[in-house]
RNA sequence: GGUGCUGUGGCGGAGCGGCUACGCAAACGAUUGCAAAUCGUUUUCACAUCGGUUCAAAUCCGAUCGGCACCUCCA
């Protein structure tokens, strides 16, 4: 199957065509460990993610890396903040980035590549485009000349002279020209700096990004990604340093994530508006936030609201409680031998349902799509089911051996392409209850409280019945009787 | 000011030339001891406005009016 992307560089859906053969390899923008990790940051970590798992599926060989940040000015001001070094602040917050990652069950990287251990490759850079007149050493650091790259701006569509009227850049007077960018830092002093041809200093950020990728990939990889809000400058200067050090291209497709707004304003550190991931996780369990962003396009902005979550937890239940009604069909075949076998075959469209959501996530990773099959196929088989119940008739045989033989492997493919439904859904459930109760109540109390009330219910004793049903209720967990399968238990949402 | 994205039913959000997206919410019915879940039906012209192209436009083109992002560090 082929993969459709969509390339900021051409602003057109392109087809994936590896620079060679099956491999892919890929190039995202990390994060600066300075403050913790937000709503905002997941959402590239998941779009990065599905992009990764897509291409899996689709069999390529992905060698993908993904940086991170250790040396920047907001380190320095955070450690400086707090009396500290910045090895402890880049720790601390990697860590917690890392922590995010299992959490959410997010896909690592290969390679995760530090801007301190490419020092050397970061200063050859900045050499050859010093030797190719393309840089220049002032009096505060090394720049790039920009207007000397005459590609400079196709990534973004700006225009150089349309910049320089619109900047609002500080004049820096040892700059030849104002739009030009930092490739190498003088140090200030008691600051952190590595010694190069042109003096102590630290690298510039975009520098550090072309660097790893050269020192990784070499000259030009297949993908890179990264948040909407990096198209300019940063990736503009990583296409401008890398292709007129190398005079190849840098990377055939550019992907970028879309923002994420907290209703309706731009989440972010700076502006200290944002939801961190720690505190979604106090109030929701981790899948749910995956739901959130599958739901929508990748490359759309979108905008976080607890409602929005709230939707989106409905629809992970109604998913879970699809797989706990089709396990259960799977499992009890031979229990109701006495009812009929339907002559009608439910279950005909499982064989290609992952084919038909793969087609959707190889066309620039149409998740929300892919999605909307599984809950088409889901209202069929339900529509199907219902039938059934009321025809009072069993599973035909050739449904049957339809369910043996896609169903689990069914499960297996949304986990590894989709990376939900991970869990079993009484696990699921009882996870969602203890979001929603605490340790207040127990399962095997709950498992006892129905026990009671199959009492209670066998003796039309409806009054006894529905006090317990009553009181679970008030306890957050919703009675379910079911005809073939026993009374079962969810958390109201 | 420049650049890019965007404006879809009560809400979120796909589709991007002809076909009920999907989900959530609401109402009624079936089912159920009653519920829940599930199924069925409904929510009258859903596609910002005005022009144009076309046999056909939410979808393409133009204009107008909104919203967002970037042009300074940002995922």
């Amino acid at each position: 199957m082929s993969i459709h992307l969509f390339n900021t560089l051409s602003a057109k859906k392109e087809l994936l065509t590896p620079l060679s053969g099956k491999e892919i390899k890929m190039y995202c923008c990390g994060v600066t460990p300075y403050g913790s990790t937000h709503i905002g940051h997941s959402r590239t970590f998941f779009s990065y993610d599905l992009l990764y798992r897509t291409l899996k599926d689709q069999n390529y060989d992905v060698r993908w890396a993904r940086n991170i940040t250790d040396v920047d000015d907001k380190i320095i001001n955070k450690a400086n903040e707090e009396k500290t070094t910045c090895a402890n602040i880049i720790s601390r917050y990697v860590n917690e980035q890392n922590e995010m990652l299992d959490i959410f069950s997010l896909c690592r990287p290969q390679h995760e590549p530090m801007v301190t251990e490419n020092i050397l490759q970061i200063i050859q850079i900045i050499q050859k485009l010093i030797e190719k007149n393309y840089a220049y050493i002032s009096n505060s650091g090394v720049y790039f000349r920009v207007r000397k790259f005459s590609e400079y701006g196709k990534l973004s569509k700006n225009k150089i002279d349309d910049l320089k009227t619109g900047a609002r850049i500080e004049v820096d007077e040892s700059k030849e020209d104002a739009l030009d960018f930092a490739l190498w830092k003088f140090a200030k002093p008691e600051e952190i700096f590595w010694s190069s041809p042109w003096g102590d200093g630290r690298p510039g950020w975009h520098v550090e990004c072309s660097a790893m990728i050269h020192s990784i990939f070499g000259d030009s990889i297949d993908i890179h990604m990264g948040g909407r809000d990096l198209i300019f400058p940063h990736h503009e200067a990583e296409i401008a340093q890398s292709e007129a050090a190398t005079g190849k291209p840098l990377a055939s497709i550019w992907m970028h994530a879309g923002m994420v707004t907290l209703y309706g304003d731009k989440m972010s550190k700076s502006t200290n508006h944002y939801v961190p991931i720690k505190d979604f996780l106090t109030k929701y369990p981790p899948e749910v936030l995956r739901l959130v962003f599958l739901s929508v396009s990748y490359s759309q902005p979108l905008d976080f609201t607890f409602e929005l979550v709230d939707e989106n937890l409905k629809k992970l239940c109604k998913l879970y409680r699809f797989v706990a009604l089709v396990d259960s069909y799977l499992e009890s075949k031979n229990i109701n031998t006495e009812k009929k076998e339907c002559a009608q075959i439910i279950f005909s469209d499982l064989e290609g349902l992952a084919q038909k959501m793969r087609l959707h996530l190889c066309d620039d990773l149409n998740s929300g799509l892919a999605l909307a099959t599984m809950f088409n196929f889901i209202k069929t088989i339900n529509s199907g089911l219902s039938k059934l119940e009321k025809l009072n008739q069993n599973l035909s045989q050739k449904d049957f051996d339809i369910l043996l033989q896609y169903w689990p492997q069914f499960k297996n493919w949304i986990q590894e392409a989709l990376g939900i439904l991970i869990n079993k859904p009484d696990e699921f459930f009882e996870v969602l209850r203890k979001y929603n109760l605490g340790a207040e109540i127990s399962i095997s109390q709950i498992e006892k409280k129905i026990e009671e009330r199959k009492l209670a219910r066998d003796n039309k004793n409806w009054i006894e019945s529905d006090r317990i049903r009553d009181e679970l209720l008030a306890q957050g967990i919703q009675i379910q009787d079911t005809p073939s399968s026993g009374t079962k238990w969810t958390v109201i949402i």
